[in-house]
DNA sequence: TTAGTATTTCGTCTTAATACGAAATATTGA
DNA sequence: TCAATATTTCGTATTAAGACGAAATACTAA
């Protein structure tokens, strides 16, 4: 019997570990994960410069159209871009319609804060 | 006469000018588009795996063989990754023909943390 | 000079990001 | 109830990112 790429073989296998042989191999660590997510949220310069906006407004916190006016960008692109932030989880909406208030998620900002500082210290 | 978007207009104008005025309009500051870029270089867990792999590593610089053999991604995909942190300054390549050796570059990994330190620090 | 080696570049494909305007949403105040 | 308002979602288009294998590169050692 010679072995060739086009052997059958016959085996039974787990739906999960099915999952997993069908799935990407994971090589990085969680850390390194959760770092690039933060990053990539930070990754366009419209969005440092909405967190910086939000970092330094007096009460910390400000409406979508507060920061429209600042940017030449459509508001509808801004939007977006918040919702970027929100998913990564830096920023959370505080909705008082027709406003929508947003703030600095502190937990997460502490998070990559945390993250960024132990990767960069050494 | 009246206003109309289809009135012409005559003037003369600087090459400068002109570029400037076709150029999209920079809302964001220098330092706020140096931190886009930098987290850009690291939004992708490769890129942050590797960042770590070099900051670990003994001697601290490595070859890209070295580093390939603990991915499971093709050479030139890892060749890529390289391109674009070395692109964002944060590693140099130092040819040694058929290796090439791989360190971070000090001055900008400073760089990088010193802005990520400011813009976190809050 | 030639073969071997580590790495990169190139061509190609697929998916994700970015941008806009129009339309939808959800509330307040008339 | 209806209009006004701030914001988001949707449809669509364009550009960028990410991945791979094949071929190119540039050097060493035979």
């Amino acid at each position: 019997m010679t072995n060739s790429k086009n052997d059958y073989f016959c085996f039974v296998i787990s739906r999960n570990d099915l999952v997993t042989m069908q799935t990407k191999r994971k090589y990085y660590t969680a850390e390194q994960e959760k770092l690039a997510r933060y990053a990539k949220a930070l990754s366009h310069p419209v969005r440092v410069f909405v967190m910086d906006f939000l970092a330094n407004n007096l009460d910390k916190c400000c409406y979508s159209g507060d920061m429209a006016e600042e940017l030449p960008i459509a508001r509808s692109t801004l939007s977006e871009h918040l919702k970027e932030l929100k998913k990564a989880g830096l920023i959370q909406g505080e909705i008082n319609p027709p406003y929508i208030k947003y703030c600095i998620n502190r937990e997460k900002w502490d998070e990559a804060s945390k993250l960024l500082g132990v990767f960069f210290d050494r």
